[in-house]
DNA sequence: ACCGCATGGGAAAACGTTATCTCACTTCCG
DNA sequence: CGGAAGTGAGATAACGTTTTCCCATGCGGT
């Protein structure tokens, strides 16, 4: 009972000796195989099986029958809600369809992406989701291509989360419409002089969202005017910065900044409000994705819902699907209006 | 160039005789193995396994070698912040060490921990990270500490992120300690009757808090009412109902609400909010872990920093580390005053 | 000149599975 | 009662690696 030395875990020679059958109904027994096998054996390995504690060995497995049960999931930031969002869809749908996950960070460099891309090929996953952010200047991305081309060809799938359209399959994101969708609405309200935190040069979601959301404000006969955007870093703390530099150049009658993303635009509130400023009253302020906390910030913030989970979940099951266009429907997006941006009354 | 066709991924052998080596200098050339091999040779290879695009087989080499590079990390929910930010840094360190990490969610139900468990041990995982709740009323428990100790007993490493002691290595929470230390700090800012979210009965976390808190009251001369406290969940949406309850039932004249964790306390400040009252200033609140996103909230909240990417990577050293009790010390806690516990001055 | 002896390549056995292929045995039909 | 046709267990060849072992070669020392 207390056999606390170091043994290595049974294997199914161990159960099949046990069983006192031979290997192959030992295999037979203890995964669906097609083949029969007699009730009364199969009984006496489930037994052995469960006296010795045998667990198949996935690795075993999976050489033996060349594919795995494995998806590699590529993101940015862990720890970033968005990305957590995903993921957890992710897992979700993957430990319904019995699969396993690995999970790598890009911490948003292509140059990374690129060589974990190429260890994680190494797993031979069945499946590889990128939801790491595309950039358009991106030196990698011949390269990033020509891999991901390499390991669809030996039987992988690729799935993209992403906005732009890939040569790969894509769980399409419609950045561009839903921040058109949101400046109509925040012309709705009242709004006439914008402001945006505009993301890093070069990458494509933030691209898409401003220029989605410039042509949604020129359609209602405003603008964006130049001087009243900055350039930041695509997180909580580049929000900030963003909208600190906003505000060191003059906000001037900047009514209404755009922040891209949800956690930029925590940011800027805060920047704000460690300014001296009341967000929603004095500068209204806008988001992109509805991360689960922006009900508890205040004002509550209006943002572009993107249902961040199902993502996740659609990214997997596209993967798995049999026929290759079956991208489907793009993400529904939808404006949701808080009290970061009250209607004008004015 | 245009091969469209469906193949399957080089294998050594292949390289070996694009190289025209044997398959064992394949193998010598690609890994760095004890014997030196003749750099001509090494050469041939290296370009061989280039120009076929060659990847060594994880799973293969885990059958060969008879250990693989996997991390395994349980987490109850991977979009919860507190879980994220551990993953994040789990992450980090495997990424350092050259190990792969997968990753499942117990969803907070032990049965399916111990399920998980089951299934992971399938990957031969070198090191399994259990960073899911425990409870004290938990009837899996038996079976999952034979498990893991079945586990430990075939070459495994099992790491807890917990504040009880487990009979595995542990990244020590000072839940309890930290909790008394906010207890004794708001008492000093002049609170004197609090009230407190305890979370689910059983949930060792939310009881270590409590204690912790009560015992830092109690030390200080005040104390924790029962008829001030209300059980929840360990979630934003418990925190938002556990702070309703509270408030239905009659605050009287609480004065300071202990959330348990910091998405608990925001989803109480969302209540006193939509019930009418200011956080912070009708009703204090403290929360704990300080996840990021608690700076952006307003009031910015008080809570007991806990470095949780730091305990990911501490707990993935943990388990990699050659000495048994290198469990090291506990991990620092910091109680961090905010505003939503301002100095009571009256 | 001969004998170790290090050096380093290659053949082949292992690793833990699955899947193919025998082959003994039953059953059923004419 | 003989033979065809199933049935299902077991031996064994894979799968893609690593690693052990064997062996040819070259070199230094006596």
């Amino acid at each position: 009972m207390s056999q606390t030395s170091r043994s290595t875990p049974a294997t199914l020679h161990d159960v099949a000796r046990e069983a006192g059958v031979s290997l192959a109904t030992a295999s037979r027994s203890l995964n669906g195989s097609t083949r029969k096998v007699n009730e009364a054996y199969r009984q006496k390995v489930l037994e052995a099986a469960a006296r010795l504690g045998y667990t198949p060995n996935l690795s075993a497995q999976a050489v033996a029958r060349g594919t795995t049960t494995t998806v590699a999931l590529l993101v940015a930031d862990i720890a970033d809600p968005y990305f957590s969002s995903i993921a957890a869809g992710v897992v979700g749908q993957a430990d319904r369809e019995q699969l396993i996950v690995t999970m790598a960070e890009t911490e948003r460099d292509p140059a990374r992406e690129l060589e974990l891309v190429r260890a994680m090929r190494g797993q031979r996953p069945r499946v590889m989701i990128l939801a790491s952010s595309r950039r358009a200047d991106d030196p990698a991305a011949e390269a990033l291509q020509a891999e991901l081309t390499a390991y669809e060809q030996t039987g992988g799938r690729v799935v993209f989360i992403t906005a732009t359209d890939s040569p790969f399959r894509t769980v399409t994101l419609e950045n561009r419409e839903g921040a058109r969708a949101l400046a109509t609405r925040m012309l709705d309200l009242g709004y006439l002089r914008f402001g945006a935190l505009t993301g890093p040069a070069g990458l494509r979601t933030a691209e898409d969202r401003i220029a989605g959301f410039t042509e949604g404000l020129v359609a209602g006969g405003s603008d964006l005017p130049a001087d009243r955007t900055a350039r930041c870093a695509f997180t909580r703390d580049g929000g900030y910065a963003g909208m600190r530099e906003l505000i060191d150049r003059g906000l001037g009658d900047t009514q209404l900044v755009f922040a891209l993303n949800d956690v930029m635009a925590m940011g800027a509130m805060s920047a704000l409000r460690d300014a001296g400023l009341a967000p929603g009253r004095e500068v209204a302020v806008a988001g992109f994705d509805d991360i689960p906390t922006v009900r508890d910030v205040t004002p509550t913030l209006t943002t572009v819902r993107l249902p961040l989970e199902e993502v996740g979940e659609r990214a997997l099951r596209l993967a798995l699907a049999e026929s290759d266009d079956e991208s489907g429907a793009p993400v529904p997006t939808e404006v949701i209006v808080r009290d970061s941006t009250p209607r004008l009354t004015d």
